[in-house]
DNA sequence: CTCAAAAATTGAACTTGCTCAATTTTTTTA
DNA sequence: TAAAAAAATTGAGCAAGTTCAATTTTTGAG
């Protein structure tokens, strides 16, 4: 992680997310003002579960990985962010620490906004309160998803979920299996690393991907959709 | 489920909840006029996980439990809801359904507010809209550690923690495990009945609880809080 | 390009917690 | 209050998925 130069500030300092498109110009400034421009490298951490939260990031470009840590050195993979999104929304409030942890899979560009400006905008123009609360919610929801799926569906299902929601991603980042290791894939899972490495040899035998060194490819979506609704 | 009469309505009309003192008077009188009072009988559904979400529930007096289903009959209890609590922000936003079921514990006296009024006040007030997100803030990050509980903790952890939760509504409601079936505990913690009924029996055996037909009462709360960090 | 370190792979043994079935206790209904 | 239904209890066997250890492959540094 080190600091920005000119260039790279001016290159970011684009404010494009929706929720800042509403904004009145002063509130933009003020955000504009209060956010500190950051180079996160690939394996940084942008976020460490349970430090002090005092501000929200938004990422300008690259790809980061968000986890829950556990106590013995076990994490769980909640979601991978792109560009335009926010971490650490939800210590937004209340709570005075990160929830999680977030690491940079790629080079990131970011920006971090602090919280005290966020909620003092909010305070005076609820046409943006109601932007960023739709943006925290939909957050939300997907946690609901992923409780649903750790505590319902087994491992089959899960994983199938799993390399699904990655592939989702492939046609953007062509590369992102390349990005991921297997525990990375297995904690995404909520598996172990074995695990992870068994299912994949099997569905490779039963035809519904390829395996390519890093890479995977799937072959039948039709089937691997019927192991995530079965699992 | 019936409609309340002219009395329960003059009985639970009194907003008292933090967010709504810090309305304007126009603003209340707006939800006043959306809301509907309902009293849910002991054992209702006020919410029905996967249904059609037009309104967040208020409640007023009584106790309801949260919970999430999974396919095959299975659920996972999120959480006891207190009067001046609201089920269903979750639902506020984007998707139009409730992620998540609830039941009466007891009669519960309850309002409906319509969505639209919510978010209508929002969007005017960003000070309504603050102190909404910070109620909606906590339950999610209570979402984090029910999540983390989940994945991390074992069988032994989860129940020490699912009996300290319990307990501490027992000053409040010194009833409240009568209110509940072995069954609704096991949810708490994710695990069979069998296994809760014999966890029960082994930390009584223990000395950490006594157990008089439905109720319980912790005897060593050091040594489940220690279960609980350990498990 | 070569070597060392890290990651992936594989199988066997093991653990956790579940399911199933039988029995007892409690609650509800008539 | 008695009978029926529901809930709680108990133990035995079972299944899912982990852990461990050994091996191979890939990656990264110089």
């Amino acid at each position: 992680m080190k600091s920005l130069s000119e260039n790279d500030i001016e290159y970011i300092c684009d404010l494009q997310a929706p929720c800042f498109q509403a904004l009145p110009a002063e509130a933009l400034e003020l955000i504009r003002a209060s956010k500190t421009q950051v180079l996160f490298r690939k394996g940084d951490n942008l976020t460490k579960q349970g430090t002090f939260a005092s501000y929200v990031l938004f990422i300008v470009s690259g790809l980061a990985i968000q986890y829950v840590e556990g106590d013995t050195n076990k994490s769980f993979n909640l979601a991978i962010i792109r560009p335009g999104e926010f971490i650490g929304m939800f210590s937004l409030f209340s709570n005075k620490t990160f929830k999680y942890s977030s690491l940079a899979l790629t080079d990131c560009h970011v920006f971090l906004v602090e919280k005290e400006a966020i909620t003092k905008i909010m305070n005076e123009n609820g046409t943006f309160g109601l932007s960023l609360f739709r943006r925290y919610s939909s957050q939300t929801e997907n946690l609901f998803d992923t409780l649903g799926n750790a505590l319902f569906k087994q491992m089959n299902g899960r994983f199938a979920d799993t390399l699904l929601y990655i592939d989702s991603f492939k046609e953007e980042y062509p590369d992102i299996f390349q990005l991921l290791s297997r525990k990375d894939i297995a904690d995404f899972a909520g598996i172990s690393t074995e695990s992870a490495v068994k299912l994949l040899k099997s569905l490779e035998r039963e035809g519904c991907i390829q395996l390519n060194t890093k890479d995977i490819l799937i072959t039948d979506y039709e089937k691997l959709r019927g192991i995530s609704k079965v699992g």
